[in-house]
RNA sequence: CAGCUGGACCGGACGGUCGCUCUCGGCGCUUCGGCGGCGAGGGAGGAAAGUCCGAACUCCGCAGAGCAGUGUGCCGGAUAACGUCCGGGAAGCCGGGUUCAAGCCCGGUUGACGGCUAGUGCCACAGAGAACAUACCGCCUGGUGCAUCUUCGGAUGCUCGGGGUAAGGGUGAAAAGGUGCGGUAAGAGCGCACCGCCGCGGCAGUAAUGCAGCGGGCAGGGCAAACCCCACACGGAGCAAGACCAAAUAGGGAGGGAUUCCGAGUUCGCUCGGAUCGUGCCGGCUCGGCGCGUCACAACCUCCGGGUAGGUCGCUUGAGCCCCGCAGUAAUGCGUGGCCCAGAGGAAUGACCGUCCUGCAGGAGCAAUCCCGCAGACAGAAUUCGGCUUACAGGUCCGGCUGCCAC
RNA sequence: GGGCCUGUGGUGUAACGGCAGCACGGAACCCCAUCAAGGUUACAGGUGCGGGUUCAAAUCCCGCCAGGUCCA
């Protein structure tokens, strides 16, 4: 039993509109292990030039989740750390408007590091979109 | 003031907007498990690191002792404990003084430092000889032969083999006490003095050890970060320890209930078909449908236990931090008072901006200063402490040495 | 969280504490009409780094660094 095949997405509580703030919470993110794997082996993938972007349409559930994979090939922990939270305030920002029904997971490359903070918001912004085509395109 | 060096400490500051996470308060929704939003407060380090030691804690094991294995290793103290820390000592190195020299004294510094007079093993090359030492060149001695000189006693040189010698040369990392004087054919602890060494008892010190004395001419080369011996310590695993709740699926255990007849087949265990009875499920009940049925198994129903995913606890009040006082050379201990200081779990402490600070380059200015740009280390808690080790921009304070300037 | 192993020319590997070798590759030359093969020659290292023990260290000891592997 979790909460996030079951109660946040039908709640849609945490969909978050045009006017609304952008926030981060805990039912927008991926949390265990199996969900990982899922995309992973049955996702599709969208390559950028400072990611990788696994996406799978899901289920069950209607709001979007994302994750992310930074190996210890990346870096020491204050490196990876770093990516992680670069990330994840560029998610924050780019928030789709649209609910969509995805998993994602984001394996970032070493260049997030360095990379200009505006300059990744635009490639996030860009994955999403591709990602709302695909499942719109396989939905009809 | 500058350079080098030792120790202690700090590790950019303040504010705004939007986020994350935990706690508390009250609110809304709820399938009562939670979810959402509002307000207040807390939110990385000196090394959080490497995981090299030591503990706490938890589970497993355990009558007692020994072996094996691993680790530690001068002495005393500190501590919960340690391979850590503090103090002391031996020893090495550097500088100065003194001495013919060895050595001794003073100052600084290093400091894995039990035992090779228990055993075993190793010591290449070079060298005559390397552990029951050894005679290559030398030195000394007497002998044979030859040459020269001769005062006809012999002397000198060369050759050969004999003996003595451990001074000098040479080899080596190391050649079996050192220096000086005496002594001698030449030499040698052969004798003496000083130093070193060994033994004995004495004194000082808790001890390591030191000091002086007496005796012995000197045995006992080095290596145990060689095997080993001696002394001491150590049960094993680790918070993914461990405790509790517990889905789906599969499997385990216990219990419950009830039959007879006819026909056919038969390897004589039983099987198949029909009727009847009992029972389970569907159903409010009957009929009906689907199953099962008396040795055992299976099936049906009820109950129980283990246990995976997942969740909760462990999870932060502790050998805790700060101030002051006392004891101690110090490590540290004791006492009064005050404080509560991260607890995540695909893993929170961030993003953007402003002002200031520090450093560097450029520009303006006689200068104070101003403008603009860049940079601000090493690095991220994962059960918790005590250490060690390693990384580290810049800065503060204290001490030592050297140089320059002023008095 | 814990255990184990490895590090030597460009590459792969040897070396009872006593001169750091071997093979392949690269370079030059020879052979050949040419290429390949073959032959000859020298080059290439202070054994991952820093200390220590020893007369002497790739080897023994200590501390780092990098990489691999196993268990929970």
């Amino acid at each position: 039993m979790n909460c996030v095949s079951g109660l946040a997405p039908n709640g849609g509580f945490n969909l978050p509109g045009p006017g609304k703030r952008a926030r981060f919470a805990a039912s927008m993110r991926l949390l265990r292990h199996a969900d990982f794997e899922r995309v992973y082996k049955q996702g599709r993938r969208h390559f950028a030039a400072h990611m990788t972007v696994f996406y799978l349409r899901r289920e069950q559930g209607e709001g979007l989740r994302i994750g992310f994979t930074v190996g210890r090939l990346l870096g020491g922990a204050v490196d990876r750390n770093r990516m992680k939270r670069r990330l994840r305030e560029s998610v924050r920002l780019h928030w789709p408007a649209v609910s969509l029904p995805v998993d994602v997971v984001v394996n970032p490359k070493k260049s997030v590091l360095k990379l200009e903070f505006a300059e990744l918001g635009d490639e996030i912004g860009r994955a999403f979109e591709v990602i709302r085509k695909s499942v719109e395109r396989r939905t009809k």
